[in-house]
RNA sequence: GCCGCAGUGGCGGAACUGGCAGACGCACAGGACUUAAAAUCCUGCGGGACUUAUACUCCCGUGCCGGUUCGAUUCCGGCCUGCGGCACCA
């Protein structure tokens, strides 16, 4: 009898050989079929580990591991996205530097990674908040400032009242700050930022050569906000002026009955003298710049707006005059700030129409049917066909538009256009743990970019991090560090004093880890060319509009400057989902549901807590807690442990397991590709099950178990491994092979059904012809066969179906 | 409102491309071992009808209503509920 398991003494030991021996480094033998496997560098927050890490961890580890087995050079590689506002708040809460409060957290971090026995390559970790890091980082940032898609603005930001910082949009959620819940308000500051939107088009076509899953795709796309539609301009009755609007629906430019400016649209101050109404224009205006976007888009249902006395605009296509309105539902800062509303065929302009009482003309009628667009606006594209629109009636929406465009064009009134919602990036920070930006600014030579000589620029050491109210950085109180020469010019000149977000060091770590201790390059040549790109990245759902379209905007960057050999970063990205509390709430401390993975490792090991969290359900999607779960994958392990109690000798897979062994081989190695690791496990827990039930495993059939489960519970099985004198490490050892012709049974039990009821189980001989199924489903159901037999089915190893009437 | 995902036993979840629903695990019940308990092992485990009971047999059952089909958890149409994302983007 085997002594019971003792993961104690287990775990520590195979880890300290594996790191002894390095046996998981990427090697530099680039004559190797390489893989590279990514999963997202963590925040090495100061709560440590939380036990939804080890999910995606433990995926990706287990591909790595199956990749190592199966003779590829892998790449599987760990850092640390060091910089952020949580760090920064603790040292000033604590008064600690910022800097020793992210070594403590990451040591604390990486013992958990390594007590989970995960096969990172060690040699390649990286930081982002080392100097060595950051330089390529600033590097990277210089290079977009001399293409001129660095550029600094003065603008409306989102503020954070708290952390007392500015937000990229996709930083702000539902009005709050994403990270600390605060309210957000708009302030003007200037800031630096990146033109992002200039890669629009490349982000959104590179998708279509990448294998990313679907939601993924879905959401970028989305963010991105491709439109298609046109410009047009409305003569302002009277005046030289022109007002352009956007529209994706030229074909009704018929049903325009009256137009809108947003509040902030400069036609307003232009024609102040003219405008009877100024005072209630002002009113308006000033009412709109109380409330923040959040509000404008809270208070949607109740659409509000003055008309502008005194100011009417040319319908192009009919000359008919119409109204111009002022309303905040019209965006300054999407599209031209003004829209030709068309109620009938348009829900904000119809419920704005209904509202104010404006006319609704109908120019689009529903093929066939009829519609009231008193009652509704009719917006649906797929069965509109033209009505009331002189040379567009009788086309279809999609007819009439490109018609209209051509009128357009021709008449030069108009031209096809292309929006997106897709805002620049706001780069700056008003904080002291980040990337110093590398930009001086000189009074006579503007904004200038350091020389790459004087990189890394140092953050230099400050005496408080406490941001201030005035929005500037804790930096700019550092006036030795502040003034400084002009690289250009020479004459003084003051040293940029807000940090980059978070978002920057994470936006090309992937390329570093390929070639990390390199002094003259991100990266070099070689390694990038070799290792890029990424075969598998896997990360959570919530960076798909914010890590991912960063990072990919960055990495299409470096392709354009030739820094890189691909265009796309990552050749595959799939999600995992979270894990939630027992109660099936988000773990948080206030709910008191949190499970720390450090209790778990020391109760039941490490190999428990990857076996658990790959069989807690499908991969994708949320799943919750369950301790009582995790002493049933326990509970597996001892009995995998206890199979040393009952092995014989073997060099082949004994006759009756055979198929078995070639099933399980196939399943396991599909399913662990393909992200099905519940099924996985369960295929191997099957095959345990049958080892019992005849109360011996071969050495052959061990062997081979072993291999298959070592990726989930690689410390046990390394030990059962050697305790079985099998030839080397578990680790070295090549993937098992299964025979196709080996899966398939000999005899094989089918279903017979009466009219699509199952009705009688018989075995046949796999290879049985279609006639002799039947006859022998109809003999096993004879008696049952009392009416007309009008149909008969086979079908190849599942059943046999008699349809009788 | 729009987009995406999901809804299957007491629970987590399986089910290839339309082919025997409930794999695997948990919980529970009964039994073995034990002075006893825990652990471990064995057996059972969707609901119902028939039956003294078992076996057998039959009926119902994958959110709801309908359709296609010899056959539907799977496909189609129409809903309901939950989760996630976007949200006046013209």
């Amino acid at each position: 009898m085997a002594e019971p398991y003792n993961h104690h003494e287990v775990e520590p030991k195979w880890q300290k050989i594996w790191a002894d021996e390095k046996a998981f480094a990427a090697t530099d033998d680039y004559s190797k079929p390489k893989y590279y496997a990514l999963v997202e560098f963590p925040y090495p927050s100061g709560q440590g580990l939380h036990v939804g890490h080890p999910r995606p961890y433990t995926a990706m580890d287990i591909v790595s591991r199956k990749r190592r087995m199966q003779g590829y050079n892998v790449l599987f590689p760990m850092g640390w996205d060091a910089f952020g506002l949580p760090t920064e708040n603790y040292a000033i809460k604590n008064k600690i530097h910022p800097k020793i409060v992210t070594k403590n957290n990451v040591a604390r971090f990486k013992a958990q990674l390594q007590s989970l026995g995960y096969s990172f390559d060690w040699d390649r970790e990286i930081n982002t908040t080392d100097q060595e890091y950051y330089k390529w980082t600033q590097w990277i940032f210089l290079k977009l400032f001399n293409e001129g898609l660095a550029y600094k603005k003065e603008m409306p930001i989102n503020w954070c009242t708290s952390c007392k910082v500015g937000l990229a949009n996709e930083e702000v959620v539902n009005g709050v700050c994403e990270r600390c819940g605060s309210p957000v308000v708009r302030k003007v500051k200037s800031e630096w930022m990146l033109k992002i939107t200039e890669y629009a088009d490349k982000l959104l076509e590179g998708l279509n050569d990448v294998d990313y899953i679907e939601r993924v795709k879905t959401s970028q796309r989305n963010w991105i906000g491709k439109s298609q539609g046109a410009e047009v301009d409305f003569q302002i009755a009277g005046k030289a002026e022109k007002l352009t609007v956007y529209t994706t629906r030229c074909d009704t430019l018929f049903g325009a009955t009256y137009m809108v400016v947003s509040p902030e649209h400069p036609l307003l101050d232009k024609y102040k003298a003219e405008i009877k109404n100024w005072d209630a224009i002002v009113e308006y205006r000033e009412q709109a710049a109380r409330k923040s976007d959040f509000e404008r888009s809270e208070l949607a249902k109740d659409k509000t707006g003055v008309a502008i006395d005194g100011l009417m605009a040319v319908n192009p296509v009919n000359n008919k005059e119409i109204p111009i309105w002022v309303s905040d539902y019209v965006l300054m800062s999407y599209g031209t700030g003004a829209i030709m509303a068309v109620p009938a065929h348009d829900d904000r302009d119809w419920e704005f129409a209904k509202k104010f009482n404006l006319p609704i003309i109908q120019v689009v009628a529903k093929n066939g049917e009829a519609v009231d667009v008193n009652e509704a606006a009719f917006t649906d594209v797929e069965t509109g066909v033209l009505i009331n629109s002189d040379f567009l009636n009788g086309l279809e929406v999609v007819e009439a538009k490109k018609k209209m465009i051509a009128f357009l064009e021709e008449k030069k009134i108009g031209t096809a256009k292309t929006n997106f919602k897709l805002r620049d990036w706001v780069f700056s920070r008003q904080r002291y743990w980040g990337e110093p930006i590398p930009i001086v600014h000189c009074d006579k030579c503007g904004y200038v970019g350091i020389p790459e000589s004087e990189l890394p620029l140092h953050l230099p050491e400050v005496e408080s991090y406490m941001p201030t109210d005035n929005g500037e950085s804790p930096l700019a109180a550092m006036t030795d560090w502040v003034n400084t020469t002009c690289p250009h010019c020479g004459g003084p000149a003051k040293r940029e004093t807000d940090t980059m977000p978070q978002w920057a060091g994470s936006s090309w770590y992937f390329l570093r880890y390929t070639d990390p201790h390199n002094e003259n390059a991100l990266a070099s040549p070689e390694a990038l060319k070799y290792w890029m790109p990424v075969d598998w990245y896997n990360g959570g759902m919530e960076h798909t509009t914010l890590h991912l379209l960063y990072s990919r905007f960055w990495h299409r960057f470096l392709y354009d400057e030739k820094v890189v050999p691909c265009p796309e970063p990552y050749q595959k990205r799939t999600s995992h989902g979270m894990i939630l509390g027992e109660n099936g709430e988000k773990m948080s401390k206030s709910r008191g549901n949190v499970i720390n993975p450090d209790d778990i490792v020391n109760d039941y090991g490490a190999d428990t807590l990857r076996t658990y969290e790959m069989f807690i359900g499908a991969f994708d999607l949320a799943a919750s807690w369950s301790d009582d779960g995790v002493k049933g994958c326990r509970r597996f392990l001892d009995r995998v442990w206890k199979l040393q109690d009952i092995l014989v000798d073997g060099t082949e897979y004994s006759a009756d397991l055979e198929t078995r062994m070639h099933q399980t081989i196939q399943k396991v190695s599909q399913d662990f590709e393909n992200l099905k690791f519940n099924t996985g496990i369960a295929a191997l827990m099957s095959l345990i099950n049958d080892f019992y039930k005849k109360n011996e495993v071969n050495k052959a059939e061990y062997q081979t178990f072993l291999t298959l489960l070592n990726p989930v519970a690689p410390h046990m099985t390394e030990e059962l491994w050697q305790r079985a004198g099998f030839a080397g490490q578990i680790y070295k050892t090549a993937w098992p092979e299964f025979d196709e012709e080996k899966t398939k049974e000999d005899t094989i039990e089918i279903a017979v059904q009466i009219n699509g009821k199952v009705r009688a189980q018989i075995m046949v001989d796999a290879e049985i012809s279609k006639d002799d199924a039947i006859a022998a489903g109809k003999a096993a159901v004879a008696d049952k066969l009392t009416g007309t037999i009008v149909k008969e089915i086979y079908v190849p190893g599942r059943l046999v179906n008699i349809v009788q009437k």
